[in-house]
DNA sequence: ATAAACCGTAGTCTATAGTCTATAGTCAAG
DNA sequence: CTTGACTATAGACTATAGACTACGGTTTAT
């Protein structure tokens, strides 16, 4: 399919799949014609990029998803450990969590003072 | 004082105090020397400085520090209403953790499913 | 046949808070 | 008198995730 297909069926920009393309992150892009220099985007991408959405909901950098993907790419059969990933951004999470708490008890300690 | 004693002073770099600077965050700056182009940085600044340092630890903005320097410049004599500005960051802090405690528990969901 | 919609590349711009580099002049110690 | 430390200015670079622009070519609908 074409970027604008991708883009209507992922709701996601043409811009932003453009990044993602430059970024390595999608795949099976070919130039199937002779006469134009438009691509056809397979439709794997139409996952990979509900996968993109899927993990920045819990903030994954675009960085760390490229990691998932070429890991994945790299070793096709092997399944990706989906728990360790989550379970280590959990983590950082709830590091952030105990961050903002202490930031917000300074605050509230400044304003009660 | 020099831009090195300063920096001493504060544990702030030359090229950060040098970027407070750009942005107008400082004050009391000349150039008293004829043979040189040297500046003189005026005591108040490591006042200045300490004050952004511990205003960014409860996440302030450079611009919303400045905000409040020039408020406190254009009305020497009036005092700041620090209340206010600590407790409208609070809400936004307050916000951010319930943003990351949702994350969270849709991770450990995922973790769990 | 022409306009609208589409596609490609490349580059710039946004916000944030600095850091780093290059260039050039100055100061202090040996 | 030279070396090292210091200073000034300006501009480029870092990460992040896109948005937007210009320019030129193509496809589709009227």
């Amino acid at each position: 399919m074409k970027i604008g297909e991708l883009s209507r069926r992922t709701s996601v920009s043409r811009d932003t799949i453009r990044l993602y393309e430059r970024l390595g992150m999608l795949n099976e892009i070919s130039r199937p014609f002779e006469w134009n220099t438009y691509k056809d985007y397979g439709e794997a991408n139409v996952k990979r990029i509900r996968c993109i959405k899927y993990m920045q909901r819990f903030s994954f950098k675009l960085k760390e998803i490229k990691e998932v993907f070429d890991a994945k790419d790299a070793n096709p059969n092997q399944c990706v450990d989906k728990s360790n990933i989550f379970k280590s951004k959990l983590q950082v999470i709830e590091q952030e969590i105990g961050e903002l708490n202490k930031t917000r008890d300074a605050l509230i300690d400044i304003i009660n003072h």
